[in-house]
This record gives structure tokens, C-alpha cells and sequence, in this order.
DNA sequence: GGAACTCGCCAC
DNA sequence: AAACGTGGCGAGTTCC
């Protein structure tokens, strides 16, 4: 007895949030301004050091000895032009519109100059100066920000945000997380939450696709989709993550290099180098001797040559065995489920989404079956933070919404209202919009952390809901 | 001197 | 045959 949600229930639920974004505008957070000033200051100081460091390199040298007065360290145009015409290297990467060689930082790092790395340096302290403190002095008044959270940009029905984008502040990188972070703040006496959903997305595909290999890996918290990932791309017997570390990193290249990019709809020859970026192998033959140390102390190299893969090039056939058993094998409802809802737009010309949305125009085989999965999982943020908007005002929160990070929600907490709080974040995202959204068909979990009392962002520790 | 574009890089 | 989805934003560059 499944209720289908109607173009209506989408208009409800965009007209509603719009009106709950505003009130998390209008709230705010609090910005260290002073300190955003002088960490501008010292990342200033910083990056003049540097940039005097890299004049004296020989590659420096040479870019002055080009272009003279023009020489402007942050035109990639005129790094290209030393490193693939002056020096006459080979790019390994080409840009996605005018096909010039590559200067991004992957690309420089597989030249194997010493001297890029200097300019590396340069461009994250210039990123976290110009692209984050900059805009958050700016951009604040009265010490408040007040990022925008939008519901008509994206074409996903997702949401964006602007001035400043609160969606994109530094995280993985701890120094730029340490450094942006720092300057957000709870209002005085109170403490920053944050609470996610657990693999949304992965959850929310199951809803479409219904796969049963899929949805006990959901269902079942023992079991460990990454993990058999990585024991099958890395021929790893008795995988242990939890015992040792190389077996985590192993399991994050798994996760991060093959398992999410193929849902996203890559393909194997692309996730081979990704996957030889997390564990230091080149892309050529392989020797003993090279790449990460697996426990014991062997290197993956050596282990890898013993299990019949060889080079690169037979790493990359090997991944594509492993790719077609993905879809055709391990996950087949998974795959027919694509094969179908595309099939089911070219017909149609367009497709709805779980929560009433309507996708339609031109669009390619990765975005048809990106799109709803995107969308309806943002939904699901979405319904909560309108349900727990809805409740903070019935009540009379002292506690507030902030913001939002597409599968997160944030909350500026009144320590009294802590647990209470934690209680009612959980029931909604857990229990009441399940109940209410009766297309998902797998439990939904969440995540949370927490600052403590008037202590910044970047201070944030896991913190167990009850 | 501003609009439009490219590139690089941060997030999910 | 083709081949990673969605954004915002800063700097550099080109065009008008």
C-alpha cells in the first residue's frame, strides 16, 4: 500500500523548506572575526615565504626568465606553457574543455619535480585564505553569518548554498578543516551539532532498485560491503580491518576508488588509476619491493605479482572482471534496475522521483541514473529538517537550526536541551520519516557530533545518540 | 571595466 | 561505443 507522492507533495515540500532554510538563515552562526583576521594575517605571512622559497627554485627561475614582469604564480596558462613547452614534457592529463595539458595537483605530482610541490603549498594556504576566511569576514555582519541554503539551482533538486557556501568548508585536509573551522562558533553558552545519515545515498538506490545482496549488506551491520571490496580487488584472504590499519586503508582505496565511483557510473579502466594512487603503484610493471607495506611487512607489489596480477595492465583486466561480476553478479538486480530505468526514460522521456520530482530533457546514461537517487536523498534531509523546524517552534526550542550539508543537518544546542534534543533528531530521521515515506524500504541510521560549550567547529568529537 | 569563460579545488 | 553525479567560488584570461 504504497503511497505515491504527487507533483503536489514536491511543491509542499519545497515551499516548506524554503521557509525553514530562511529561519536557519535568519538564526546564523557565530564568526570569530578576529580570529579569521589574523590567521589571514599569518597565512599571508606564510605564503609570501613560500613564494619567495619557490622564485629561488630552478623552475621558479625559469618561469621569470620566460615571462619576465608578467610572471603571475597563480596563472596556470603560464605554468602549462614552462612545464609542456619550455621543458617539453609530456602531460599526463589533458583539460576537459581546451585540451591543454593538465596543472591541477595530481597532474603535477606525477611529474615528480620537487619544485611543484612548493607551489602545491601555495595554492591550499591561498585556498583557505581567499576562498573561506575571506568570505567569512565578508560576508558576516555583526559577527553573524548567514550562508543561503537555495531549493531552485540544482538540477537534482538537491540544494545549494551561497555566500558563503556552507557546503564545501574544508573537512578531509586537517589543517584547512583545523584553520576554517576554527572561526564558526555556537552562540555563547551553547554547542555545535552535527548529525548525518549514514550512506544515504547507498540506502536510498536500494529504494529504487531493491536489490537483496544490497539491502542485507544494509540490513545487516556485521556485514562489510567495502571490506569484501577490498578483499576481492587486492586478493587479500582473512581481511581484517579492524585488526590492522593497512587493512582499513585498503578498504578506504575499495570504497572511495572502485565501489563509490562505479555507483556514480565510472568504469574500471579509470578506477585502476585511482585505486594505484591509494596504494603508491605505478601504472607500468610492477617489481617487488614497490607500492604500500600489507601486514608483515610485505609490499602490495610483491603480494600482488604472487596472485598472478602482474603490472598495471593486468590490474586494469583484473578490475574489469571484477567490475562485470559487480554488476552482473554480486549486485545483478542492482544492474538490471539500471538497465531498465534507463530504458524506461528513453521511452518516456522523462522519470519521477520517489518524492514526486519530475526529471526530463536531454540527458545521458550516468545522469538518468544519478539523478533520482541524488534527489530523493537530499529529500530525506529535507523532510527532517522541515519536521524538526516544525517541532523547535511548536516547543519553543532554545535550541536552534543552522544549517544544512545535504545529508546533514546542523544545530546550535542549548546544553539542557542536549539530550532531548538528540532524542527528537533521531526519532525523526529514524522512525517518523520512514513511517511517513513508505518507499523506504531499508532502516535509515544516523551519525552525530558534537562540540562542546562555545567551542568551534573544528572541535567536533563523535558523540552517541541514545 | 564588466561579462563570460576556463581551470582548479572545496564539499556531498 | 562509452566511460564520475551535483554544486559554489576565486584567480586568470579573453572579449567587447
Amino acid at each position: 500500500m504504497q503511497t505515491q507522492l504527487t507533483t503536489a507533495d514536491a511543491y509542499n515540500l519545497v515551499h516548506d523548506g524554503i521557509l525553514a532554510f530562511a529561519r536557519a538563515e535568519q538564526q546564523g552562526m557565530r564568526i570569530d572575526v578576529d580570529y579569521c583576521e589574523r590567521k589571514k594575517t599569518f597565512l599571508t605571512r606564510k605564503i609570501e615565504y613560500k613564494v619567495k622559497q619557490f622564485y629561488e627554485t630552478e623552475l621558479g627561475r625559469q618561469w621569470h626568465q620566460v615571462f619576465g614582469p608578467k610572471m603571475t604564480l597563480g596563472s596556470n596558462d603560464q605554468l602549462g606553457h614552462i612545464l609542456y613547452e619550455t621543458r617539453g614534457i609530456e602531460p599526463v592529463k589533458l583539460t576537459a574543455s581546451s585540451k591543454k595539458g593538465a596543472t591541477d595537483e595530481a597532474a603535477l605530482k606525477q611529474l615528480k619535480i620537487p619544485d611543484l610541490d612548493i607551489l602545491i603549498g601555495i595554492r591550499k594556504l591561498k585556498k583557505i585564505r581567499d576562498t573561506y576566511l575571506d568570505a567569512f569576514v565578508r560576508e558576516q555582519k555583526n559577527g553573524i553569518l548567514h550562508p543561503f541554503f537555495e531549493l531552485h539551482t540544482v538540477i537534482t533538486f538537491r540544494s545549494s548554498s551561497r555566500r558563503p557556501n556552507f557546503q564545501n568548508i574544508p573537512k578531509r585536509d586537517k589543517e584547512s578543516m583545523k584553520i576554517c573551522r576554527s572561526a564558526i562558533y555556537p552562540r555563547l553558552g551553547h554547542q555545535l551539532m552535527e548529525v548525518d545519515f549514514s550512506s544515504l545515498e547507498v540506502s536510498i538506490a536500494a529504494c529504487y532498485h531493491k536489490d537483496p545482496v544490497m539491502i542485507a549488506y544494509l540490513m545487516d551491520p556485521d556485514s562489510d560491503m567495502h571490506g569484501d571490496m577490498a578483499e576481492q580487488i587486492f586478493l587479500i584472504k582473512g581481511f581484517d580491518k579492524k585488526k590492522y590499519s593497512e587493512h582499513k586503508l585498503l578498504r578506504n582505496a575499495a570504497k572511495n576508488g572502485f565501489v563509490f565511483p562505479q555507483f556514480y557510473g565510472d568504469f574500471y579502466g579509470n578506477n585502476a588509476e585511482g585505486l594505484c594512487t591509494w596504494v603508491d603503484l605505478p601504472q607500468s610493471k610492477w617489481k617487488p619491493g614497490m607500492g604500500m607495506k600489507l601486514p608483515g611487512g610485505i609490499h602490495i607489489s610483491d603480494h600482488m605479482i604472487d596472485n598472478g596480477v602482474k603490472s598495471f595492465d593486468a590490474f586494469v583486466e583484473h578490475l574489469k572482471g571484477i567490475q562485470d561480476h559487480f554488476w552482473n553478479d554480486r549486485f545483478k538486480v542492482y544492474g538490471q534496475w539500471k538497465e531498465d530505468w534507463l530504458e524506461e526514460y528513453r521511452n518516456k522521456g522523462y522519470f519521477d522521483l520517489f518524492t514526486g520530482f519530475r526529471c526530463s530533457g536531454v540527458m545521458g546514461k550516468n545522469e538518468v541514473i544519478n539523478y533520482p537517487v541524488q534527489g530523493a536523498a537530499f529529500h530525506c534531509l529535507l523532510w527532517s529538517f522541515i519536521d524538526l523546524d516544525h517541532r523547535m517552534r511548536e516547543e519553543k526550542w532554545d535550541t536552534k537550526l543552522i544549517g544544512q550539508i545535504h545529508d546533514a543537518v546542523v544545530l546550535d544546542v542549548h546544553p539542557d536541551e542536549l539530550d532531548y534534543v538528540s532524542k527528537v533528531v533521531k526519532e525523526v530521521t529514524c522512525v517518523a520519516l520512514p513511517k511517513e515515506w513508505t518507499w523506504i524500504n531499508v532502516p535509515l541510521d544516523v551519525e552525530a557530533d558534537l562540540c562542546d560549550v562555545d567551542r568551534p567547529w573544528s572541535e567536533k568529537k563523535a558523540y552517541e545518540l541514545n
